[in-house]
DNA sequence: TCAATAGTTCAACAGACCTTGAACTAAGGA
DNA sequence: TCCTTAGTTCAAGGTCTGTTGAACTATTGA
């Protein structure tokens, strides 16, 4: 396990790496389930999302998104701890991320979006 | 030169798909230079785009783009009109197509984003 | 009718992408 | 200490993408 995660600051998030990221049905479910359960439970795990893919392909999307600069992650114990760069993404892509989020919530059915179970953070 | 140009109708259109378009730098030029002139000139033709890139790559994007239902295209003597499918796009999704070219157009110069001289329509 | 123009289609290639399983590392609990 | 749990990393594979040039088709104008 690497001790450095890396992640972009706000300023180097871009656009197309984004839109990448949200164009992968994986991808679109774990930003899918993280802004549905972000109030309640605020970061979610690794585990949390067994139910989308097997654990290698999942770090494969983790990485891909945390480089990106969607989700922020962060180390506790074996843990990985995740949440969406709500703020980040307003301010670089203003309104991109509920405009998303809305029509993936619309087509939730069409899109086969699972909608997971979490365990208590 | 095919007679039948595949338009997917607006119920058809799907979210990966158009985030996949977008998240091509050469496609995103294209549907920014067509939203950038869509009110001055209205349709426009493959050849404005040659500063992009070679004619068989463009007729390959033009493809992808027609055919996640981005963009719509006509045949008129030997040259094919485009233009963005603005209103099946925004009941589709709302707000994403202008927040894409917003972003798009805050970033136009890290993006490279080139703006085409185009002929008369 | 012939040549020029506008764009498509095809085959080929390199590179990127997604997925998988196996091996690995790190932390926590018994 | 040893086992379990959580997640990463690596290598390998098949598939999809983007790009190119050459050959092709269709339309227009002379």
């Amino acid at each position: 396990m690497s001790r450095i995660l890396l992640h972009p600051t706000r300023e180097q998030i871009e656009l197309p790496g984004v839109m990448d990221c949200l164009s992968d049905p994986i991808r679109l479910a774990i930003v899918y389930n993280l802004a549905k359960r972000e109030k309640e439970v605020g970061e979610l795990r690794c585990g949390d999302f067994y139910g989308l893919s097997g654990k290698s392909n999942l770090a494969y999307h983790f990485a891909k998104l945390r480089e990106a600069g969607l989700m922020e992650t962060r180390a506790v114990g074996t843990a990985r701890l995740m949440k969406l760069r709500r703020e980040d993404l307003e301010s670089r892509f203003p309104g991109l991320l509920d405009a998303v989020l809305a029509s993936a919530e619309r087509d939730a059915e069409r899109l086969q979006l699972p909608v997971l179970e979490f365990t208590e953070a």
